[in-house]
DNA sequence: GTGTTACCGTAACATACGTTACGGGAGGTG
DNA sequence: CACCTCCCGTAACGTATGTTACGGTAACAC
């Protein structure tokens, strides 16, 4: 053979590219050449790497929810108390610093483009529900005197929570400070009865 | 003079045809073209009422906001207990039926254009915030015992609650079903302190 | 009925988009 | 060093976009 490329690696080049397209210009500003730009080549890499648009914001999602997995992964498997092991991962998928405002503006803008993209639409929704299946692991390990409805119905609400949160932040950072984040996610928690030490209000 | 048209009634009309396409293609699929076939005339007569696609947007996005600060001004002087009008009103923002669906449609677009335009980022902003302050008034009525800061805190957690599920049913109508949308609520406000009749868990 | 005025559809324009095809050249192989 | 293979940038193509300019025509006044 003569010439190699590390093709995977590209492929996450441009994939992080499409990241901070999206997250800049939301999905109608999202172009194969504001990407190409982006990564540092041009349309014709982009093409030669994916087959077309589609599969390659459908690459680039499926890599995010990929990422995100992992890092949701280590912090379940962390060692502290299952009431704060919930608190963390809740946090970390809220917009508490400037890097998780910006994952929350590509998943906003990937949300958007699901409405006209029954593909994105579905990885979304695999996306979304193993969030809410890994919440609903932690709300029962904390409250094994749960049945599964109320496990279900509580980490429901705890998701829709952070994700408002989140697409709220997107748009308006002053009311959706990251104090503010703080402040509601633990009131939830403590209101629902998932709090560290005592049970609040 | 010679001849008159209806002005108002055809901005109107373009606006709503803004929403039709705005929930059904999205942010990249709203074209001027596919407005005007959706409103039943020609990019000729959308341009000759509004000068150019982002006043259109934000004609569009304000009307949006009016007319369902219409609907929210009336459950608010309803006459039941301030707690059943609290939940009226969230009931009434969230995604429990197939109209208020396609509203979230529209506002999860409207968001995720608001991305690449500081214009609708800041109406918006206005539009959430002008909901949270209701919100935040019939929390105060139902528990005139809180302070100021409890209000805030627990409005914006209900808000964001509501907006995160009306989100995520865009894409998973299924997970978040009318039925689970409601059960999600009522524990929210149960949990809260803010249920109708008996505080509950 | 006739004239005048405002309305709005048609059509063109420049730009930008996704996609395709081609060619130079870089880099392994012998 | 020579060859050959496979990258990847360049450039083109057709389509679609926002916007502009023009012309036919419908409606009101007299």
């Amino acid at each position: 053979m003569s010439r190699t490329a590390d093709r995977a690696a590209q492929a996450e080049r441009i994939s992080e590219a499409v990241w901070r397209i999206m997250a800049e210009s939301g999905p109608q500003g999202l172009t194969l050449r504001a990407v190409a730009a982006e990564a540092g080549c041009t349309t014709g890499l982009v093409l030669h790497r994916f087959p077309g648009k589609r599969s390659l914001l459908a690459h680039a999602r499926d890599l995010l929810h990929e990422r995100t997995g992992e890092v949701m992964d280590r912090l379940e498997a962390g060692d502290g108390a299952p009431a704060d092991v919930l608190r963390d991962v809740l946090a970390h998928a809220a917009s508490l610093d400037p890097v998780k405002r910006q994952e929350a503006r590509v998943w906003l803008g990937y949300l958007a483009a699901a409405l006209a993209d029954e593909d994105l639409a579905v990885r979304h929704t695999r996306a979304n529900r193993s969030f809410l299946a890994r919440v609903g692991r932690l709300v029962a390990a904390v409250r094994p005197d749960w049945d599964g409805r109320e496990v279900a119905v509580v980490s429901t609400a705890l998701v829709a929570l952070v994700e408002g949160v989140n697409a709220l932040a997107v748009a308006d950072a002053e009311t959706y400070s990251a104090e503010a984040q703080g402040a509601v996610l633990d009131r939830a928690l403590g209101s629902f009865g998932l709090a560290g030490r005592a049970a609040a209000t």
